[in-house]
DNA sequence: TTGAAAGCGATACCAT
DNA sequence: ATGGTATCGCTTTCAA
């Protein structure tokens, strides 16, 4: 039964005055300090003594004295806040709390309407985005003690050799390409902050379009708001283009919905896949077929990489290519 | 043109040097501290020089000499997360900028796996739920230095006393009674997390349709995977149930596409309407009529709420009802 | 109006 | 194997 206290929080000196030893002895045996021998018995001791009296170290104090905060911000795009997504985020963040390091995420990258981004109040020790960050928010990392930064500066993102990203549009074309389909679209998403992986996975499926010998036709964006999906769809039917490619699976209901307002079959007049697996894949009427990615092996080399970056460590798992795999579902199917 | 220093951070004393007054005289102007008389001219120059040098103050430092990490930290459930959510979040965070706290989202309550909690290790000023948090939760809490916690431990998270959830839940029933339904079902979700405000959302629904002398039958939990809806659907249906009542347009998607799978139309032979306006409602085909609430006012609410809390000032606006109102599509209106 | 100095609590180096 | 103790950078009280 811990005795917590009601006032003041507990402090090693505490423990170290409970136990009889100096706070130092308390320090190197919480921190497990290597190159230093406790005796067993303090060691025991200490622990035990710790535990009961509830003891969490400040965290503003040890921040200060190490010179490092532990704490690694994960700079989101707005959207990409899928379950999948969700369940790589824990399995990266357990990765980084077994090193003592607190994963952080920040839903976005450009400051709206002056809040000022979590890297300046919070201090991480690494920075890690989707995209590159602009000079003035490197420099203002910077300042702020942030010691390595993710993609680095002046490195571009290159999303295209991230694993996953070109597979995935890979295997969304031969996917249509094995159902007989030879003549495709590609379809995007109006998001700019989203350009670069959009891209990335435009580009690596008109390619693989190509080395099949498939036709395509230009890529588009659509939007459900404006008339642009309804267009899209209509242009394309004329121009007999009989299944899309679409960026994720919102464009994809966006796609596949248009269709169906417009009269047309899907996927008999035009068959579309989308890309993530999310929960509207399967909501949809017909359900869509997709790619699901194993996002949480990405995210534990994610973890793995800033580990490297905090701690030096060496990146043991490599960038392999993740388990990707089409979901066939009725879009696609018939 | 700040010149950055490329090796050592910038601290108080460089500024004080480069001015040619104290560390405690920079304190006083960085921090506007009230009852500091500080000579215009000073004020100035020391403000050009932070400016110039690009400084930024430690945070680590800060914390530990004030005793306050100046963090607000918010539990989120899992789910919660949609696009209105985080435009929410967005404006809490815009107050609480101002007021000088950081906002810190964390997905979910219960710590997966051994990730420990984000309360233990940045050690937040408050820390805001959706639900009443254990008291394991409330001890850590307290034991990692969180001054104030929401809901107050003890207190019963009271859903159906927040604004929104319960007139949300009525417009929904009184649009479908408006268009004519007499006899209708509540849909939820199968997930443990939200249960309380399932339960909230559903007793609103349930006691408003018999306000209107509308008939109800039992609650049912949907899901898509198993054939939890398909069969929720059939029996509706036979049962006389004209319209159903989702608690979110997820579950609102399910039922409807099992109706449609079911050979029934929507929604001539089921109406169905859904709750938080997210973008399945108007991707899906039909489109779902949900409700949208204004959930940016909320969130200014409860960054109010948070900084009484974190700073004892007063919660200027009130708990007043939020804009809700219905989004009507064609998934009732046919 | 400004400065000196005492903490805040953990870390880690240097002794013993 | 353990203990002193200087240090991190800022806040804040008390003097000047």
């Amino acid at each position: 039964m811990p005795e917590v206290a009601a006032s003041r929080r507990v402090t090693s000196a505490d423990i170290a005055k409970d136990v009889g030893v100096s706070r130092a002895t308390v320090g190197f045996v919480l921190n497990s300090t290597p190159g230093k021998k406790i005796s067993e018995a303090t060691r025991a001791r200490v622990l035990e003594s710790a535990a009961r009296l509830g003891y969490q170290p400040n965290r503003a104090a040890a921040d200060l004295a190490r010179g490092r905060s532990k704490i690694i911000l994960l700079v989101l795009p707005d959207r990409l806040l899928g379950p999948s997504m969700q369940a790589s985020l824990d399995e990266g963040a357990r990765v980084l709390a077994e090193a003592g390091y607190a994963l952080v995420t920040q839903p976005q990258a450009r400051p709206l309407g002056g809040i000022p981004p979590l890297w300046e109040t919070l201090g991480p020790d690494v920075v890690i985005g989707w995209t590159t960050f602009t000079p003035e928010e490197v420099m203002s990392m910077r300042a702020a003690g942030v010691r390595r930064i993710r993609p680095r500066p002046g490195e571009s993102a290159r999303y295209d050799q991230a694993p996953g990203v070109a597979e995935g549009a890979r295997m969304q074309v031969d996917h249509l390409h094995e159902l007989g389909h030879r003549r495709i679209a590609v379809a995007a998403l109006n998001d700019p902050q989203m350009i670069e992986l959009q891209r990335s996975r435009a580009d690596a499926a008109m390619q693989r379009a190509e080395e099949l010998g498939m036709e395509t036709v230009a890529l588009r964006s659509v939007d459900h708001r404006d008339g642009s999906s309804a267009e899209a769809v209509r242009i394309w039917h004329d121009d007999g283009v009989t299944a899309v490619v679409a960026y994720n699976d919102d464009v994809a209901a966006t796609v596949a919905g248009a269709a169906i307002e417009a009269g047309l079959r899907v996927p008999q007049d035009l068959a579309v896949i989308g890309h993530d697996d999310s929960p509207i894949a399967s909501l949809f009427v017909p359900p869509l077929s997709s790619i699901r990615m194993d996002t949480v092996e990405a995210a534990r080399y994610l973890a793995a990489v800033a580990l490297h970056e905090a701690d030096g460590r060496p990146v043991t798992s490599t960038w392999t290519a993740l388990d990707t795999r089409v979901v066939a579902r009725r879009s696609t199917l018939g």
